[in-house]
DNA sequence: AATGAATGAGGTTTCATTCAT
DNA sequence: TATGAATGAAACCTCATTCAT
C-alpha cells in the first residue's frame, strides 16, 4: 500500500504511458509550487488542477510535505537531463556553456528553483531535505565534472571546479530578477553577456 | 514559548523607553520575516516575540502585509547603509567590495533577502511591491555608482554598471547555499574567493 | 451550552438519517438567524446548533452570507407555500385572509422576517440581494393574484392588487410589536380585529 | 463625573449653541445607527464621523449601548414632537393625518426605526429597553389622543385607538419597501393612497 | 476634557488530515 | 482505486473596553 514508483531501475521504457494518476498529480504539483511556493499551493489546489479529489492526492502521498518532496525530486531530474544533454555535444565549452545558459534563462523566467529549497528547509523532513540536497548536488555535479575536464586540458586556468559550477549558476539566477529583465530585451542577449562575463573570469583573455 | 507577559488594557505606566513599540515590532518582525518567510510568520508569532499582543501589532500596522512591507523596507534600508558607508571608505575599489562581501556573506548568512522578494509578490498590494522594489533598487545604486567611477578611472575595464552590480550580489548569493558553506570553513576566504573571481572579469589582470 | 459532542475526522459510520446534513445546518441556522439577526449568530452557534463543527458549515457553504442567503430563501420559500395553501381553499376571501392572518401572526411571534431583510443588506452580494428580493414578491404574489380575482368578482371594492398586498402584509406585522400584544389576549382575537379593519377598507361594508 | 445632560428643564433658550461634544456626538450615531444598524456600526466608526477619538466616546458615554440607548431617545423625542406640530394644526384630521404621512415617508425612507428596537434587545439592558419602549408609546400616543378626539366628535366611527394608532404606523411602514417605492413617484403620492386606505377604515364613506 | 496605547475575547475563514465507503 | 464528509488547529482581523496621561 505504501509503496509507489514501481519502475525499475534505469531509463524506463518510452512506449509505456506515463499517466498514471500519481505522475499527473506530481506534473500539477510541480507547475503549482514553482508558481506560488510551498505555502500558498493547497492540497485542493493541487487536486482540482488535476481533477481528482484531496482524498485522491492523499491516497498517493502521506502528506503535503510528501507530495512536495517528490514533485521537486522530479523536476530537479528533469532539469539535470536536460543540463547534461546540453553539456555533452561536441561544441566547446563556451558555446556549451552558453546553450545551458539560454535554456535555463528561458526556463527559469517564472520558476525559481532556489528560493524554493529554502521555504523547503521549514516543512519538509530531515530526511526529505537529505534527499533534496543530494538532487541539488547532482545537477551540479555534471556542470563540475565538464569544468574538471576544461581545466585538465588547459581550455580554462585551473579552478576550484565545485567554486566555478556554484559561480555559473549564481550567475545564471540573475536572470530571475525583474531589474535584469528590464535590461536586456532577449533571453540569448542576456546569456551572451553573462556567458562573456564568466568565462573572462575562467581564462586570461 | 507559551508564556506570555499578561498585561491589563490601557496604556502603560511610563516607564521611559528609548524604543517605540512600534520599532520594537518591526525588528522582531524582520527577524522573524527573515528567518522563516512571510507565510511561516503568524502575527501572533510576532506579537509574542515582543511581548505585546496581537491586538497591538494591529494597532501599529493595518495588516501582515503592512506590518510586512514596513519591515522589509527598513531593512534594506538599513543593508543600503551599510553598503554605503562600506563603499566610501579611502580604500582601492577591490578592497572595498572585498569589504562589502564579507559584512554581506556574515550577514546574510541566516536571512534571505532574495527569496523574500519572491514571496513577497503574491501577497502585498502593488503599491507595497511598488515601494520594495525601489528600495531594492536604491542598494544596488550605490554598487553601480562606484563601478561607474572605477571605469571612468580606468581602474576596471569598460562594463555596464548595472549588469556589473547585479553580477556582485549574484556571486554573493552564492554564499547561501549549504554546498558553499561546506567549502569554506571562513567568511573570510569565500569573500576573497568571490572577489578574486569577479575582479578578474573587471580587469585584465 | 459549552459541550460539544466531540466526533473524530473522517465520514461518519452510516447511520440511516433521513435528513441530509446541509438541511440540519439550514434547519437551525433559520431557527438562529430569525431569534437574534444575522450579526448576532455566529457560524460557531450555527454550528454547535446541530451538533457539527464550524469546518463542516463551511464545507456546505462557502462563506456566512451564503449560509444565510440559502436559510432566507428556503424560509421565504415554506412561507409561500404555506400562504399559498390557505389561500386557495374553498372559503369566501375573508376568512381565508384571516386564515393566513392568524398563521402569519402565531408563526412571526418571535420570528421577524422583516428585520431581517433590512439587516440583508449590508451583508450580502447583490446577487443575493437579488434573489432574497425575487423570493419576496413570488411571497405578494400569491396574494395579489387572490385579490385580483376578487375585484373582478366585485368581491371586493376595485383597489390596486400589489398595493393591497403590501397593505396586508404590513398590518400582520402589527402584530409584533409588544405594545399590541399587550393589547390581545389571542392570536385569533388580534386575527380578527386586524381582518375586520382590513375588509372595511376593501369593501363599501 | 456621571452627570450628564446639565440642561435645566423646559426648553433652552435657542440661543445657547447646542453643538456640546456630546450632542456632536449623539447626532452622528443617530445617523449611522439607522443606517447600519447597531451591530454594523463600532464605536470608532461613530467617533471617526465626528472627528474625536474611541477614548472620547467612552469619555461620555459608558458603554456602546449606552449610547444606543441615548440616541434613540432623542431621535424619538424628535420625531415625537414632529408628529405632534403637525397634528394639532387647524386642518381636519385626515389632512392631518396626511401631514404626518408624508413626513414620516420622506424621513424614514431610508431609516427604520422599527427594525432596530428589534435589534436592540439583545443588546441592552432591561431599564434601556424600558426607556425605548416608553419614548416609543409616547409616539404613539399623540396618535391616539387625536383619534380618540375624533371618534368623540362622531368624526370617525368608533375604533380602538391603540390600535388604529398602530395600523396607522403599521401602514406607514409599508414605505419602507422598494417594491412600494417602484410603484409610486413620489411620497406626496404614497401618502394619498395609504390615507385613503386607512381613512376608508375609519368611517363609513 | 480628551486621548493614545494597549488588550481580551471573539468572529470568519482556511487547510492538512482522517475515515468509512 | 477513489471519494465525500467531517474535523481540529490555527490564521487573520475586529472591536468594545480600559487606563495612564
Amino acid at each position: 500500500m505504501t509503496e509507489k514508483r514501481r519502475r525499475s531501475p534505469g531509463r524506463p521504457p518510452t512506449t509505456q504511458k506515463n499517466t498514471t494518476t500519481d505522475q499527473v498529480i506530481i506534473h500539477a504539483a510541480i507547475r503549482l509550487f514553482l508558481n506560488h511556493g510551498y505555502q500558498k499551493v493547497s492540497v485542493d489546489d493541487v487536486a482540482e488542477a488535476c481533477g481528482v479529489t484531496k482524498a485522491t492526492v492523499y491516497y498517493y502521498f502521506k502528506t503535503k510535505a510528501e507530495l512536495f518532496t517528490e514533485s521537486i525530486l522530479q523536476m530537479m531530474e528533469r532539469i539535470r537531463r536536460q543540463i547534461d544533454s546540453l553539456l555533452h555535444s561536441e561544441k566547446p565549452l563556451k558555446d556549451r556553456l552558453f546553450d545551458v545558459a539560454e535554456a535555463h534563462l528561458r526556463a527559469t523566467m517564472d520558476i525559481d528553483l532556489d528560493g524554493f529549497l529554502r521555504e523547503t528547509k521549514n516543512n519538509v523532513s530531515e530526511n526529505q531535505t537529505h534527499m533534496m540536497r543530494q538532487a541539488e548536488e547532482r545537477m551540479y555535479q555534471e556542470i563540475e565534472v565538464v569544468i574538471e575536464e576544461a581545466v585538465n586540458n588547459n581550455e580554462i586556468r585551473p579552478v576550484s571546479p565545485p567554486f566555478a559550477a556554484h559561480a555559473f549558476i549564481a550567475l545564471l539566477r540573475m536572470g530571475n530578477a525583474p531589474s535584469m529583465q528590464e535590461l536586456f530585451t532577449a533571453y540569448e542577449e542576456m546569456a551572451t553577456n553573462i556567458i562573456n562575463f564568466y568565462w573572462r573570469s575562467l581564462t586570461n583573455e
